[in-house]
DNA sequence: ATGGCAATGTTTCATTGA
Protein backbone atom coordinates (compact mmCIF):
# COMPACT_ATOMS: atom_id res chain seq x y z
CA UNK A 1 0.00 0.00 0.00
CA UNK A 2 1.39 3.10 -0.93
CA UNK A 3 0.52 6.36 0.92
CA UNK A 4 1.35 10.40 0.07
CA UNK A 5 1.18 13.24 1.53
CA UNK A 6 1.48 16.76 -0.75
CA UNK A 7 1.32 20.35 -0.29
CA UNK A 8 -0.69 21.41 -3.66
CA UNK A 9 -0.17 25.00 -2.97
CA UNK A 10 -3.86 25.76 -4.71
CA UNK A 11 -5.63 22.77 -6.39
CA UNK A 12 -6.88 24.29 -8.77
CA UNK A 13 -3.94 25.37 -10.23
CA UNK A 14 -2.36 22.28 -9.87
CA UNK A 15 -4.44 19.78 -11.06
CA UNK A 16 -2.81 19.06 -14.18
CA UNK A 17 0.89 18.33 -12.77
CA UNK A 18 -1.54 16.27 -9.84
CA UNK A 19 -3.37 14.30 -12.42
CA UNK A 20 -0.01 13.72 -14.32
CA UNK A 21 1.99 12.64 -10.96
CA UNK A 22 -1.02 10.19 -9.65
CA UNK A 23 -0.64 8.31 -13.48
CA UNK A 24 2.83 8.51 -13.18
CA UNK A 25 2.84 6.71 -9.10
CA UNK A 26 -0.61 5.38 -8.25
CA UNK A 27 -0.44 5.88 -4.84
CA UNK A 28 -2.96 4.44 -3.00
CA UNK A 29 -4.58 7.08 -1.07
CA UNK A 30 -3.43 11.08 -1.76
CA UNK A 31 -3.88 13.36 1.51
CA UNK A 32 -3.17 16.90 -0.24
CA UNK A 33 -3.24 20.15 1.58
CA UNK A 34 -3.76 23.79 0.87
CA UNK A 35 -6.19 23.02 -1.51
CA UNK A 36 -7.89 26.89 -1.20
CA UNK A 37 -11.06 25.51 -3.12
CA UNK A 38 -14.34 25.49 -1.54
CA UNK A 39 -16.08 21.99 -1.64
CA UNK A 40 -19.11 22.92 -4.33
CA UNK A 41 -16.28 24.05 -6.65
CA UNK A 42 -14.01 20.46 -5.75
CA UNK A 43 -12.82 18.52 -9.22
CA UNK A 44 -14.53 15.86 -8.64
CA UNK A 45 -14.98 15.11 -12.07
CA UNK A 46 -11.53 14.80 -12.93
CA UNK A 47 -10.09 13.13 -10.46
CA UNK A 48 -12.57 10.33 -10.47
CA UNK A 49 -11.53 10.11 -14.37
CA UNK A 50 -7.93 9.66 -12.84
CA UNK A 51 -9.52 6.85 -10.55
CA UNK A 52 -9.39 8.82 -7.32
CA UNK A 53 -12.69 8.84 -5.45
CA UNK A 54 -12.06 12.16 -3.25
CA UNK A 55 -13.18 13.16 0.24
CA UNK A 56 -12.66 16.73 1.38
CA UNK A 57 -13.05 19.73 3.55
CA UNK A 58 -12.09 23.21 2.11
CA UNK A 59 -12.45 26.51 2.38
CA UNK A 60 -12.07 29.81 -0.24
CA UNK A 61 -8.62 31.46 -0.15
CA UNK A 62 -6.87 28.83 2.27
CA UNK A 63 -6.24 25.96 3.87
CA UNK A 64 -8.37 23.02 2.75
CA UNK A 65 -7.49 19.87 2.78
CA UNK A 66 -8.29 15.69 0.58
CA UNK A 67 -7.76 12.49 0.90
CA UNK A 68 -8.05 10.63 -2.69
CA UNK A 69 -8.66 6.71 -2.26
CA UNK A 70 -7.94 4.63 -5.76
CA UNK A 71 -11.00 2.88 -7.02
CA UNK A 72 -10.67 -0.13 -5.86
CA UNK A 73 -9.93 0.80 -2.59
CA UNK A 74 -13.44 2.19 0.09
CA UNK A 75 -13.02 4.75 2.63
CA UNK A 76 -15.09 4.66 5.53
CA UNK A 77 -15.79 6.67 8.91
CA UNK A 78 -14.78 10.03 7.00
CA UNK A 79 -14.19 12.26 9.78
CA UNK A 80 -13.45 16.10 9.43
CA UNK A 81 -11.82 18.55 12.03
CA UNK A 82 -10.08 17.60 15.46
CA UNK A 83 -13.13 16.77 17.82
CA UNK A 84 -13.25 19.43 20.75
CA UNK A 85 -11.62 21.97 18.95
CA UNK A 86 -13.04 24.56 17.53
CA UNK A 87 -11.77 25.96 14.23
CA UNK A 88 -13.01 27.90 11.19
CA UNK A 89 -10.10 26.54 9.19
CA UNK A 90 -10.29 23.55 7.41
CA UNK A 91 -7.26 21.55 8.26
CA UNK A 92 -7.92 18.07 9.20
CA UNK A 93 -9.64 15.36 7.39
CA UNK A 94 -9.53 11.69 8.65
CA UNK A 95 -10.71 8.10 6.89
CA UNK A 96 -9.88 4.30 7.08
CA UNK A 97 -8.65 2.61 3.94
CA UNK A 98 -8.13 -1.15 4.61
CA UNK A 99 -6.92 -1.35 8.13
CA UNK A 100 -5.10 1.74 8.42
CA UNK A 101 -6.72 4.90 9.74
CA UNK A 102 -5.33 7.98 8.02
CA UNK A 103 -4.91 11.85 9.57
CA UNK A 104 -4.17 14.05 6.88
CA UNK A 105 -3.00 17.78 8.62
CA UNK A 106 -2.35 20.61 7.45
CA UNK A 107 -0.43 22.50 10.48
CA UNK A 108 -0.85 25.89 10.62
CA UNK A 109 2.20 28.04 9.75
CA UNK A 110 2.48 30.28 12.61
CA UNK A 111 3.56 33.61 10.47
CA UNK A 112 5.42 35.11 13.17
CA UNK A 113 7.09 34.21 16.14
CA UNK A 114 5.78 36.78 18.25
CA UNK A 115 2.14 36.75 16.26
CA UNK A 116 -1.40 35.61 17.45
CA UNK A 117 -1.13 33.09 14.88
CA UNK A 118 1.33 31.39 16.13
CA UNK A 119 -0.05 30.76 19.44
CA UNK A 120 -2.81 29.50 17.51
CA UNK A 121 -0.31 27.02 16.15
CA UNK A 122 1.12 26.18 19.55
CA UNK A 123 -2.61 25.31 20.58
CA UNK A 124 -3.44 23.55 17.52
CA UNK A 125 -0.77 21.37 17.97
CA UNK A 126 -1.60 20.66 21.73
CA UNK A 127 -4.93 19.50 20.50
CA UNK A 128 -3.87 17.65 17.52
CA UNK A 129 -1.34 15.07 19.86
CA UNK A 130 -4.54 14.74 21.83
CA UNK A 131 -6.47 13.50 18.99
CA UNK A 132 -4.01 11.20 17.50
CA UNK A 133 -3.60 9.71 20.64
CA UNK A 134 -7.20 8.89 20.78
CA UNK A 135 -7.43 7.60 17.34
CA UNK A 136 -4.03 5.43 18.27
CA UNK A 137 -6.59 3.87 21.27
CA UNK A 138 -8.98 2.89 18.50
CA UNK A 139 -7.06 1.75 15.71
CA UNK A 140 -3.44 0.45 16.41
CA UNK A 141 -2.86 1.30 12.40
CA UNK A 142 -2.75 4.57 12.37
CA UNK A 143 -0.73 6.83 9.94
CA UNK A 144 -0.08 10.94 9.97
CA UNK A 145 0.25 12.70 6.73
CA UNK A 146 0.89 16.15 5.75
CA UNK A 147 2.48 19.27 6.28
CA UNK A 148 3.25 19.69 9.56
CA UNK A 149 5.34 23.31 9.34
CA UNK A 150 8.25 22.34 11.65
CA UNK A 151 11.04 21.03 10.68
CA UNK A 152 12.04 18.43 13.49
CA UNK A 153 15.30 18.98 13.75
CA UNK A 154 18.72 20.79 12.19
CA UNK A 155 19.31 18.03 9.49
CA UNK A 156 16.27 19.19 8.46
CA UNK A 157 17.33 22.55 7.74
CA UNK A 158 19.84 23.55 4.99
CA UNK A 159 21.19 26.30 6.73
CA UNK A 160 20.84 25.60 10.78
CA UNK A 161 22.30 28.74 12.21
CA UNK A 162 20.34 31.01 9.71
CA UNK A 163 17.24 29.34 10.41
CA UNK A 164 17.86 28.94 14.46
CA UNK A 165 15.20 30.05 16.59
CA UNK A 166 13.20 31.25 13.32
CA UNK A 167 9.54 30.20 12.88
CA UNK A 168 9.41 26.66 12.12
CA UNK A 169 12.62 25.64 13.75
CA UNK A 170 11.64 26.93 17.28
CA UNK A 171 11.62 24.98 20.52
CA UNK A 172 8.47 25.56 21.01
CA UNK A 173 7.40 24.21 17.18
CA UNK A 174 9.78 21.39 17.57
CA UNK A 175 8.56 19.75 21.18
CA UNK A 176 4.94 20.48 19.59
CA UNK A 177 6.26 17.78 17.44
CA UNK A 178 7.67 15.17 19.63
CA UNK A 179 4.58 15.52 21.43
CA UNK A 180 3.05 13.70 17.88
CA UNK A 181 5.88 11.34 18.74
CA UNK A 182 5.12 10.71 21.92
CA UNK A 183 1.58 10.08 21.33
CA UNK A 184 2.67 6.87 19.70
CA UNK A 185 4.21 7.67 16.44
CA UNK A 186 7.37 7.83 14.47
CA UNK A 187 8.54 10.09 12.08
CA UNK A 188 8.93 7.08 8.78
CA UNK A 189 11.53 8.87 7.00
CA UNK A 190 14.14 8.53 9.66
CA UNK A 191 13.42 4.97 10.06
CA UNK A 192 15.54 4.91 7.09
CA UNK A 193 19.00 5.77 5.60
CA UNK A 194 18.69 8.93 3.87
CA UNK A 195 20.58 11.48 1.82
CA UNK A 196 21.84 14.38 3.48
CA UNK A 197 20.34 17.50 2.37
CA UNK A 198 16.92 15.92 2.07
CA UNK A 199 14.05 18.82 2.24
CA UNK A 200 10.70 18.53 1.20
CA UNK A 201 10.14 22.35 0.99
CA UNK A 202 11.59 25.18 -1.24
CA UNK A 203 10.86 29.20 -1.55
CA UNK A 204 9.78 30.18 -4.97
CA UNK A 205 12.45 33.06 -4.21
CA UNK A 206 16.48 33.22 -4.44
CA UNK A 207 16.30 30.10 -6.55
CA UNK A 208 15.85 28.26 -3.75
CA UNK A 209 15.28 25.02 -4.87
CA UNK A 210 18.17 24.74 -7.40
CA UNK A 211 20.56 25.96 -4.84
CA UNK A 212 18.42 23.36 -2.28
CA UNK A 213 17.81 25.74 -0.03
CA UNK A 214 14.68 23.31 1.94
CA UNK A 215 13.52 22.54 4.92
CA UNK A 216 11.73 19.35 5.66
CA UNK A 217 8.69 19.87 6.96
CA UNK A 218 5.84 17.37 5.26
CA UNK A 219 6.25 14.66 6.74
CA UNK A 220 4.52 10.64 7.50
CA UNK A 221 4.38 9.93 11.16
CA UNK A 222 3.36 6.10 11.46
CA UNK A 223 2.25 3.70 14.49
CA UNK A 224 4.54 1.04 15.20
CA UNK A 225 2.41 -1.63 14.07
CA UNK A 226 2.88 0.28 10.27
CA UNK A 227 6.15 1.00 11.15
CA UNK A 228 7.09 -2.93 11.66
CA UNK A 229 5.33 -2.78 7.46
CA UNK A 230 6.51 0.08 6.60
CA UNK A 231 9.28 -0.77 3.39
CA UNK A 232 10.01 2.90 1.97
CA UNK A 233 9.36 6.62 3.04
CA UNK A 234 11.26 9.02 0.58
CA UNK A 235 10.50 12.67 -0.60
CA UNK A 236 10.05 13.05 -4.57
CA UNK A 237 12.16 16.06 -5.36
CA UNK A 238 11.48 15.79 -9.11
CA UNK A 239 7.72 17.01 -8.03
CA UNK A 240 9.17 20.35 -7.38
CA UNK A 241 10.98 20.81 -11.03
CA UNK A 242 9.22 22.32 -14.26
CA UNK A 243 7.00 24.34 -14.91
CA UNK A 244 4.24 26.22 -12.42
CA UNK A 245 5.30 23.68 -9.49
CA UNK A 246 3.89 23.41 -5.78
CA UNK A 247 6.76 25.02 -3.58
CA UNK A 248 6.55 21.82 -1.55
CA UNK A 249 7.09 18.19 -3.05
CA UNK A 250 5.30 15.19 -2.26
CA UNK A 251 6.23 12.60 0.61
CA UNK A 252 5.51 8.75 0.08
CA UNK A 253 5.45 6.04 2.08
CA UNK A 254 4.90 2.44 1.22
CA UNK A 255 3.63 -0.28 3.50
CA UNK A 256 3.73 -4.25 3.21
CA UNK A 257 0.57 -5.85 3.70
CA UNK A 258 -0.24 -6.94 7.07
C1' DA B 1 19.85 46.04 5.42
C1' DT B 2 16.21 44.22 2.48
C1' DG B 3 13.65 41.56 -0.68
C1' DG B 4 13.63 38.59 -4.01
C1' DC B 5 7.90 34.28 -5.67
C1' DA B 6 3.25 32.57 -6.11
C1' DA B 7 -1.80 32.38 -5.26
C1' DT B 8 -5.95 34.66 -3.98
C1' DG B 9 -9.52 38.11 -3.77
C1' DT B 10 -10.22 42.42 -1.16
C1' DT B 11 -7.59 42.76 -7.88
C1' DT B 12 -3.84 47.03 -10.51
C1' DC B 13 -2.43 46.23 -4.31
C1' DA B 14 -2.75 43.69 0.31
C1' DT B 15 -2.42 39.46 2.55
C1' DT B 16 -0.55 35.07 3.35
C1' DG B 17 2.50 31.46 3.04
C1' DA B 18 7.13 29.22 4.94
Amino acid sequence: MILAAWNVNSLTVRLPRLLDWLAQHRPDVLCLQETKVPDPKFPNAELEAAGYTPHFSGQKTYNGVAILVRHGLAASNVACGIPGFEDEQKRVIAATVQDVRIIDVYVPNGQAVDSDKYQYKLAWCTAAAGYFRDELARNGNLAVLGDFNVAPDDRDVHDPALWAGQLLCTDAERAAFRAFLDAGLKDSFRQFEQPPATFSWWDYRQLAFPKNHGLRIDHVLLSAPLVARCAASRIDRSARKGDKPSDHAPVLVELRDA
